[in-house]
DNA sequence: CAGTATCCCTCAAGATACTG
DNA sequence: CAGTATCTTGAGGGATACTG
């Protein structure tokens, strides 16, 4: 893997989503936020889902905190541990997740309509697209959704 | 990498993200599909954009084929070569590249507006939402954008 | 030009044992 | 429980030479 003198480096790419993809292209990360947005928020509960080995995991929760897509806080409930939540800029990362998931359901699945697992709160309807800010009247925030886990 | 009794196995993951993540998560796929966006058709000009080896480009692209997000075609000038173009199932990841994209302008290169390399056409604005599919009036489809190479 | 065939190496990820 | 430390393995990926 060593590189000539082009350079794909860490953090240089000059296109943004080479960028989100270098650091969400792996093969957890991604899967971890998924997570954190369906309401997992401590180690273990991300070890067990995941079935990912501890180390590996330590490292990406680490990463995901430098990124500031994750922060950690002290537990909700006053327990001794501490959680981790998505900040703000992980937040917006729920069209990518979304539109990611459509995807698959569409197209790895077979389903012309979208699963039921992410339905708008309000109307029930099926999400079918997402605003990153809503600007226009804002379709759908994250904090307006229904996340239900799959089978 | 050996898998105890967890089955991370290729095809069989029940969740869209992940499968979708693991056709599309490793650190070339979602690249070449952005190239594709932009145009790109043929080994060659993947080749030099992304700087890859070409025998991984040559694996990744029949991946991509092979899940039928491209498809093979006889030279669109009637030269003696092939070119690579997106299917309509490949036309779908747009939403997922423009998701990727934006979050990347705004929490990695720290742009509150998007970025202009992707403008409606018809309007000239920045693109701000994306459909899987045009429904409600399809604000946007592949064919109405404009794409312009980053520097 | 569009690949294929080899060879080689690095690093991501798993297992496991240990610590606060 | 939430990690850290260490060892090991294999797949992913690069370089390069070759073919139609």
């Amino acid at each position: 893997m060593r590189e000539n003198e082009s350079e794909h480096s860490p953090t240089a790419e000059p296109c943004p989503v080479a960028r989100s993809a270098g650091l969400l292209g792996d093969r957890w990360a991604l899967l971890i936020v998924r997570d954190a947005f369906d309401g997992v928020r401590r180690f273990s509960q991300f070890q067990r889902n995941l079935g990912v080995a501890r180390n590996i995991l330590a490292d990406r929760l680490r990463r995901l905190v430098d990124a500031g897509i994750l922060a950690l806080q002290p537990d909700s409930n006053g327990g001794a541990h501490q959680e981790y939540v998505l900040t703000e800029q992980g937040n917006d990362l729920f069209p990518v997740v979304v539109a990611l998931r459509q995807w698959g359901e569409r197209h790895l699945f077979g389903h012309a309509e979208p699963h039921s697992a992410l339905v708008e709160k309000t109307t029930g309807r099926p999400v079918r697209f997402m605003a990153p800010q809503g600007e226009d009247g804002a379709p759908l925030a994250p904090g307006d959704t229904v996340v239900r886990k799959l089978p």
